[in-house]
DNA sequence: CCTATAATGTTATATTGTATCATTTTTGTA
DNA sequence: TACAAAAATGATACAATATAACATTATAGG
């Protein structure tokens, strides 16, 4: 399915902020599991069925899904999945760097950005009222937490954040 | 014990970044107590008996402290205790601005502004290697939050910001 | 083909957090 | 003081999230 594409062609093809109630997210999908595969391939690492198809769960929508949510998905196509079958294919996405844990929600989003291995936890801006969550990158916040960090010697590993808000469809105006 | 100090003492005594090894923690959580003790008064909440113990607790080190590190403290002390003990009781101190929930770690620590009523979840500088925590309240990191938020139209309710790193002391130089 | 390694299956259990209802304590008021 | 309403706590059960440990299967490389 994806054999035939030439290498690249997925890349930048994420958009800034929240997508649009019509975006083409079948193309968005197949864009991230496309580049997903790419990736994987140059790193010599497996994108096995079981963690491609997790990766596809978790890039079902923009909004964080649940280990849990996944597995009851995962349970009603495969025999015998279990939590360690969703936390493994979950634990090497993360390492991979193609989704994110929103850590105040216990929940996983795909990462537009895989491509960016700097350490970041991400940015996000998490819809309170639908869930809908956009990953920013936003090299301003970096250097305010960079200029802070600095004056109390703090050495930055893993930035985090996490807003909590309301999306442009769900805050009028 | 604070009934003889006079209102606004406690005020401004917190110290930005982190604490130094030999700092007087004694009087830094007496500091902590007696200044929850005036702001419930003054907003006409309680202060228990079983909330100011789990406030003393959360504040015996500058390290986030897990509710069932709480709970076991607790059972020690007083008979009876179960989770619902200590989640009603950070969850007063959470409301009251008392203490925050660190959500990258399930932990809770004291909150060493708890007078400004800002809606925000913090912005903590977390050490991976001893656990030490600083809240910093970066005005330059809340502004360039509001200008990325405010480029995709999302509306900020609660910013969270947990920066994972190395302190000035595990972090040599 | 064979072996070492990686990935997955399987079962059990640990950790974190809530729901629910009973009881006690406190507050406001007559 | 006495009493009713509200707030706080006690107590039991359970839900939701995550990991440990070991067996089995699949894959890569010689």
């Amino acid at each position: 399915m994806t054999t035939t594409h030439p290498p690249g062609q997925y890349q930048a093809q994420h958009q800034l902020g929240f997508h649009e109630t019509g975006h083409d997210h079948i193309h968005c999908l197949e864009s991230a599991l496309g580049r997903a595969g790419e990736l994987c391939r140059e790193r010599r690492v497996r994108l096995t069925p079981l963690r491609r198809r997790v990766l596809e769960l978790v890039w079902g929508g923009h909004k964080p899904l649940g280990a849990y949510d996944i597995l009851d998905i995962l349970k009603s196509e495969r025999r015998g999945a279990a939590p360690p079958t969703v936390y493994r294919a979950l634990g090497f996405l993360l390492k991979q760097g193609l989704v994110h844990r929103i850590e105040s929600l216990n929940s996983f989003v795909g990462c537009p950005f895989p491509d960016q291995d700097k350490p970041h936890g991400g940015q996000f801006l998490i819809c309170r009222s639908c869930g809908l969550t956009a990953e920013i990158n936003d090299h301003q916040i970096d250097q305010a937490i960079k200029e802070s960090a600095d004056k109390v010697g703090f050495a930055i590993a893993r930035p985090m954040i996490e807003i909590e808000g309301l999306c442009p469809r769900c805050c009028p105006d």
